[in-house]
DNA sequence: TATCATTGTGTCAATTATACACATTAATTT
DNA sequence: AAATTAATGTGTATAATTGACACAATGATA
């Protein structure tokens, strides 16, 4: 937290924010990043504001390699959070507040607009860390987060549906599961994304349809029963997949 | 114009504007709204700015209203802009120089974020309006635009890469058509918008399949050759399609 | 009245999706 | 050490959808 000691509004363009929603897969589990305010211990996600000579995904970048320590993490700008009174009571103003610090109350104060990001990250890469503003920055899976400060579960709602979105027309799994991944693994993140089961061998057939796959020689061992094979993405591939789409439509 | 003449900056939020991608759809062309500066004669997307009570889509609702008199039309926001070099260089900077008024050159100095949505509309309705900067507001083929202020080309490259995105899942044609119309006319504004093609009888096969459309007894006649039924959105099924989706993916 | 271009409707084959069954295997249990 | 268990690997029959195409009907025009 030393970095951000002194907290320079100067910097930042004025009205403007960002908050991202990043996704990671553990235990078989859809995780947040999430940040608790220092005072009120509210949850929040991870945000920040944009630098006088910064693009959004610059900005973007930049907070999650705070929050992470992670560089090249999959990045989706996915709506823009403008309602005049979404930022009203603004539970840093509070923290500041309550800090006794107060050394930047007037900008808090101000009206935001957020650009809602949404990422994709390897849970056993990411080393979460708190900001100017938290004392905790902790993953949390899904089903436990019942509240957050302001419209920032408005915001992890939408990010969830476009990533269900996504499902549809791109591929998804490189930026969530470790470099060598079962099957059944990567079933499991497909399962949980939506929310519903997928059949095993159907799953199978269309994933490999995809030609974005590759089959490695080695077993994942140690489990209790058959030892499943590995896979890598073909990296060449997937991001063709990306950039093209996996379907027509029409 | 005149409601415009007194250009009020106070009201707006610093850094950001919107722009608008207006697709309508004539002489089975799609085409685009645009203005032509006053002074420079280049041509524009129609934009606006964020009064410091307004959401994104009422600002960018009031734009639209004020360009082509309509109401109620369908706004989709697709991307933010936030390039720090995009305004660099602005023509309505250069437009005020020209025009010795130059009221609030400064205004126009600054470095803007823009946030970009593109609208579907009844062609035959719209009225265009030039605005304060603009001298003459008309529609465009999109084969006719090569170039336009600022990044406003590729801010229209991005809207049409979006909508065609959006034929894949959800219904198109509510907003562009009128309100009866016959399949051929449809198909052609499907065909328009992916640049391609489609085989008649599949089209009307796929297109019925979604059960939004309601065929009438009427004939379109005047045509040179077989008089083509024509139809009408069922709104109530337009509308669930249009949250839900056509298709599921997974 | 014949011609022409376009519309309405249908069919067949190929592809894709859905719902399953059965053999294999690594750890665990007996 | 053999049997058990709960996964994994692979395949198949059926239904549904898509793609390619043929032919009859029709309204204006020649």
């Amino acid at each position: 937290m030393n970095h951000e000691s002194k907290f320079q509004r100067e910097k930042f363009l004025n009205h403007i924010s960002l908050d991202c929603v990043v996704f990671g897969f553990h235990d078989n589990q859809l995780k947040v990043l999430l940040l608790r305010m220092k005072f009120t211990k509210e949850w929040a996600l991870p945000g920040g504001f944009v630098k006088e000579d910064e693009s959004f995904e610059t900005a973007a970048t930049r907070v999650l390699k705070e929050r992470t320590g992670l560089d090249n993490i999959f990045l989706k700008q996915f709506k823009v959070f403008s309602d005049p009174q979404r930022s009203k009571i603004n539970p840093a103003v509070q923290d500041l507040i309550d800090s006794g610090a107060n050394p930047d109350q007037e900008w808090f104060k101000q009206r935001f607009i957020s650009v809602g990001y949404y990422a994709l990250v390897d849970f056993s890469k990411a080393e979460p860390q708190s900001d100017y503003f938290s004392d905790l920055c902790a993953w949390k899976s899904l089903n436990e987060i019942n509240t957050l400060i302001l419209d920032h579960l408005q915001i992890l709602n939408k990010a969830l549906e476009n990533l269900r979105m996504q499902l549809n027309y791109q591929p998804i799994g490189y930026n969530l599961l470790p470099d060598k991944f079962t099957m059944p693994e990567l079933q499991k993140l497909y399962e949980t994304i939506l929310g519903k089961e997928l059949d095993r061998r159907n799953f199978q057939r269309k994933m490999l349809s995809y030609n974005i796959l590759t089959r490695l020689e080695e077993r994942k061992t140690g489990g209790a029963h058959k030892a499943p094979f590995l896979y890598e993405f073909n990296l060449e591939n997937y991001q063709k997949a990306l950039q093209n789409g996996l379907y027509g439509g029409w």
